[in-house]
Formats: structure tokens, C-alpha cells, sequence
DNA sequence: CAGTGGTCTAGACCACACT
DNA sequence: GTGTGGTCTAGACCACTGA
């Protein structure tokens, strides 16, 4: 009863529509603002049903290349609205894929009252104290990553009882504080002497600084800066528009 | 015939189902590795079609919540596998969309064969002529970012004509090369005399680097640097668990 | 009001991967 | 082989929103 296989070679009919509109878009004839099809002409142009054409927009749209409103149609959308997806592994994982040996050395960790700046971002009252923890991550001996970061311990009490000689924050967190949504910042910066020295560099350098803030419901958990010598640290991202 | 809004308040099945998965996520109950119900089981639980206990997993995995598997069935996702999406857009959008002024200028415009370095990103044979652009995006006088663009020729014919005058070669090149994959890499670096001059930097500020490829269909198109002070150039993403 | 997108159901077939 | 995910169809109702 499948009208399936019949048509184009063997890829998904949604996949046809999608990449068929995506031909369109590349090859110019079909540029930002133009409209698309209504699901139901291209259903019955692709000899599917409306939701495979329905799920091929719905994708494009996901994805940025088109948007939708109701009534008035599908658009290709302004190239503006592009947005790129980084992954951010695990330090250990990150390291370890790169083929290089994994350590980690434990440099401070204490409990106090953090200066403001870190204060506000972790929305604490006046005078709270909080996990102070800074450590260092080796990739074959070098420095590959200097971590400060910083804890609630309103959100999680036990972590002023986790030792974290063997393990870093994170891998700990991760496991303790299941599931949270999450802020991101980056940017560039010079080193400042310390931070030079631990991640064997020299004041001034310039370090790439991957700032992140987490949540669990409504409670800040944990805010961190990770830090990268500038000059071998790269954060990449391929888009591969399917 | 809908069974539909007649379990839970008012929103989508599929959303219900993502939403439980996730709290249970959140609240601890499924933890990294843990083994989640097929969807046929889901389906019957939720009092709903397979196909709709099937999006919300899909959608799950493709935010990379949860890793799915044939046979072997749908597992909470090793935290490492988290990733976030970062939006680009066009530098003057973005510079107005902080309340500034906008403005441009054209550094430098030639034809050349390109050093090794770009030459190989650019994938060219030797020898073969690029269009090389310089210049400088500006926010309220202020320089705002340093972009050093590579243009494939070949790939763009046209760009040759450009003046660039009023407009920087990222408008021209979306406007004119309709769309394409990238790829994009982020890492810190010191200003060298130059470029930290374009800046209105001091040699040795750290500078934040963004570069990006650009194909369309197999051919690279545009290879460019973009370069932000360190010191007031922040990338953000925020990223909210659904 | 009417058109377009958004979603649902029920039943079906297929493809892959593990046993 | 057999179970799980991946996708399709056909028909249906709903919801938003622009004219």
C-alpha cells in the first residue's frame, strides 16, 4: 500500500523534501523572504503526506533556514537568524579523544564568602559562603585547562564533603546534580601573573575564557571559568547543512 | 475520536512526555546510562499514539538529552554529549541590537594569490588569485571587530566587481551566495602590532578570533578571520532545558 | 472568517543490531 | 530471529493570525 521506494532512490521522503528545498535555497532560486510551498502543495507535489512535508519544514525551521507563521506561510529566513551548535565535552573526554593522557591536580578549595562579581552571578545573599574550588587540567603534562569555579552550597550541600583530589568538579557535579540548564559566555583575555603561571604561560598571554553558570530549577548551582592558553585551544563547530 | 485533553491540562502530548522524561532526569530518578521505556510502553502509559511517545525521544536525542539505540533501546546520555547552540549574527544587526551606531570601513581590497596557510583552507591549487578584504566594523566610533576575508574567485566570480564600499563582504556574500555549510573555530590570540592598531588595541591585547569556512555544494567559498577585543567582546548562550 | 501551520491517532512496513 | 527505533499514510481536529 506504500508509495515508498517508488519515487527518488532510496533516502526518506522527508529528506527528499527538505533537501529539495535546501537545492532551491543554495542554488539561488529561492532567496531570503521568498515564499515556500504550503505543506499541502508540497505534499501533493512529492506524492506524500502533509506531515512528511510538515516534518521536512519543521526541520528547516529548527534549523534556521526557514520561518513559519501561521496564515501567512513558510519563509527562507534572513541569513542572519544563523546559529552554529558547539558541543562542550567533558574535560576528560575532550583530552582523552585528542589521543593525549588525561591528569588533574587539585590547587585550592575552600569554603567562603565570594567577592560580589561571583556573588551576583550566583544569586547568593550578602555574607553566604560558598565552595571555592581551583584545580588544573593536563593533557600529557601540559596545562590544557585552568578551572575556578565556584559552588551553592544551598543546591548542594554534599559537595563540601566531596574530597575532588582524584576528580574534577565537574565529573562530580554532573553525577550529583542530575540535570540543569545552563549560561554560557566566552571570551578573550590577557593572563594575569598567577593564572599565567598555572597554566604555564607568561603574564599577558592571551587565555580563551569559557564562563558558565548552571541551574537546577531556579537555584544557581555552580558558576565556573574555565580558562585555555590561547594559543593551542581551539572550540570548533562544523555545520554541515544536511 | 481524539482522546486528546482529557488527561492533563493543556498542553501537547508530546511536550507531556518530554516534559516527565526530563523531570525525572532533573529530579534524579533516571540517571546517566539508565535504560528509558520503549516507546511502545510510553505510548500505552501515556495513553497516547507510538508515534507521539516516539517525537518527544526523538526530539530528546537530537538535543542530546538521550542516546537512542535500535535494539538495545534509549538511555539517559552521558552528560559529556551536551552541546549548545551559539547564534551568529550579522555584525551590524548585532552591533544595533546592543543600541549602537553602525559603522564600516574598507581597510584594504586586492587581488592575490594567497599565502600557504589560507590557500590550504581555501582549498585552491597554487598560484591561483583570491580576493583578499580587510577592514573594520565599528559600534558607536568604537572598533568593534577587525575582519580579514578570503574570497574563492572561482566560486564567486562576482565578488571581483564588489566595491565594498558601504558594505561589508558578509552582507554582499549572503545576499549573493545564496546558502552554504561553515565551519567555525574560536580560540584567543595576542595582537600583533597591526592588527591591535585596527583595534585601537595595544600589541599583545588579547584578541578573540572567530574564523569560518564557508561551502556551497563542494566548493569553499570564503575563508575569514574576525577579530574582537578581548577585553568587551562577550559571545553568550543561553540554554533552557525546553 | 478562512487559510496555514501544529498536532494527534491508528495501522503498517522497514532497517538495523544484538543474541 | 526478534526487538527497538525510524518513518510513512490517511484522515482528522485544533489554534493562531492575517485579511
Amino acid at each position: 500500500m506504500t508509495i515508498n521506494k517508488s519515487d527518488k532512490p532510496g533516502i526518506s521522503p522527508y529528506l527528499q523534501v527538505k533537501q529539495a528545498i535546501l537545492q532551491q535555497i543554495r542554488g539561488g532560486e529561492l532567496k531570503p523572504g521568498d515564499l515556500i510551498s504550503g505543506e499541502e502543495e508540497l505534499a501533493l507535489h512529492f506524492k506524500c503526506a502533509r506531515v512528511t512535508a510538515h516534518r521536512a519544514l519543521r526541520e528547516l525551521a529548527e534549523e534556521g533556514v526557514v520561518v513559519r507563521k501561521r496564515k501567512s506561510g513558510t519563509r527562507v529566513a534572513a541569513p542572519s537568524a544563523r546559529s552554529t551548535r558547539f558541543s562542550i565535552p567533558l574535560i576528560d573526554v575532550e583530552i582523552r579523544s585528542a589521543g593525549h593522557e588525561y591528569s588533574y591536580s587539585l590547587v585550592k578549595k575552600s569554603i567562603i564568602a565570594p567577592p560580589d562579581i561571583v556573588r551576583v552571578k550566583l544569586d547568593l545573599k550578602r555574607d553566604t559562603e560558598a565552595l571555592h574550588i581551583q584545580c588544573v587540567h593536563y593533557a600529557s603534562s601540559q596545562p590544557y585547562q585552568f578551572e575556578d569555579r565556584w559552588i551553592n552550597l544551598a543546591a548542594t550541600p554534599n559537595a563540601a564533603k566531596a574530597a575532588f583530589d582524584n576528580e574534577g568538579p565537574n565529573a562530580w557535579l554532573l553525577r550529583e546534580v542530575p540535570w540543569s540548564d545552563a549560561e554560557h559566555i566566552l571570551y578573550a583575555e590577557n593572563a594575569p601573573e598567577d593564572r599565567a603561571r598555572l597554566l604555564d604561560l607568561t603574564r599577558g598571554d592571551a587565555v580563551f575564557v569559557l564562563e558558565r553558570r548552571t541551574w537546577t530549577a531556579d537555584q544557581t548551582v555552580t558558576f565556573v571559568r574555565l580558562f585555555h592558553p590561547g594559543s593551542t585551544f581551539r572550540m570548533r563547530a562544523s555545520r554541515v547543512g544536511l
